[in-house]
DNA sequence: ATGATTTCTGCACGATCGGTCAACATTTTT
DNA sequence: AAAAATGTTGACCGATCGTGCAGAAATCAT
């Protein structure tokens, strides 16, 4: 046959090949970006032929657009899991713990996003201003919620979202210059110390 | 000549379409990224033929060192300014309406440091742990000072300024995104509303 | 075992990119 | 005005990259 993959169905072995080379792509991609890595170190770091790589995806961009999108999911998980049954408080700061836990454990999902979302997003653009606004519209209203009843502070929901966003990731994306201003015995305990920061610093915002 | 450069003496002209590169480069750099972009679209950018380009700089990667290099001092001046005559609460929420402002009217520097500290930051990577790093442990003594003296709550001054940094550079960087998130209504005053927000957070934080 | 299917490789094409070089044009200097 | 220095362009080269394709090799079904 000329290719795998034609068909939506997909025997075992062609499952665990693709996801080796996701798994490549990953590294490379997220430490390259896309137009910076090549085919062959993404076969590389796969363990195959460049030839063969191809056998599997039509090519570097559709592995670049299948890794984010099977990315996508895991990716804004914690903030679907903020309810509105929970104690408001405990909500935001379990949702900032998987964050930086995220941070940590997920950089190069991390800086993936990051490169793609600095460049544009042309490959997000659809999906950005439709579930992704849908999703933060409803956490939101959720957090709104909490503040009417007076369980926090009155703040604006989205930024506060936004906020949360931007210091937890910056340790993912910003790796280098975090471990570079802290010097190398603080940078051990960075998730840690900025963890405990960042909810210290809730705790106090949000408070009512 | 061979090459226009290789001295230290430059004419006004030469000053004039170095500078006409620089803000091609920043342009197309910012967007695609060093390896995403080309020469060419650098060249076109500033009004000029590849082959001229080259004859003012060395190279591709010429360009963007001495682009990075140029925008370094005038990145981290609003920290600079940061010192310890004023008031604690004062020198940190200027500090941060500058970082705000220059999210505003400089995004495409923010997304060049960002894109080259995300990959790795190999042409600043002797910069970061020696100059970056003095400058942020002399304003975190300072802040940290404020706080001894009970001017300014107990914090890890380090991490606030990773927040600042985080928080503000956040709506240059991913700005794609706030703006599909926030929806085009609440966009038009995302600056102000995100210094707004930043300002509050941190006057309840800080307050002792 | 044998034929069909899947998996993998060798070869190579076309395109693009960074960079070189010689020649030509312009400006400046004397 | 002549000469020298500076600026600009066209043609081109080597390298790299993504991709296509024929067919070999391995695996599987019967």
């Amino acid at each position: 046959m000329a290719r795998a993959g034609t068909t939506a169905r997909k025997t075992r072995n062609q499952m665990e090949k693709r996801q080796a080379i996701f798994e490549a792509a990953l590294d490379v991609f997220s430490e390259k970006g896309l137009r910076g890595a090549t085919l062959e170190q993404v076969a590389k770091a796969a363990g195959l032929s460049k030839q063969n790589v191809v056998y599997y995806f039509a090519g570097k961009d559709e592995i670049y657009a299948e890794l984010l999108e099977s990315l996508l999911q895991k990716w804004v998980q914690p903030l679907h899991d903020l309810t509105a049954d929970g104690d408001p408080m405990d909500e935001i700061l379990t949702y900032v713990s998987r964050k930086v836990q995220m941070s940590r454990n997920m950089p190069r999902e991390s800086r993936l996003f990051a490169t793609e979302i600095l460049h544009g997003a042309p490959r997000l653009g659809e999906v950005l201003p439709t579930d992704l606004k849908a999703l933060v519209d409803e956490k939101a209203a959720i957090i709104q919620g909490w503040m009417d009843a007076g369980k926090l502070a009155p703040l604006d929901p989205h930024h506060l979202i936004f906020s949360i966003w931007a210091m937890t990731q910056h340790y993912a994306d910003f790796d280098v210059q975090v471990r570079s201003v802290l010097g190398s015995e603080r940078s051990a305990t960075r998730f840690e110390d900025a963890e405990r920061f960042i909810k210290d610093m809730l705790i106090r915002t949000l408070r009512p």
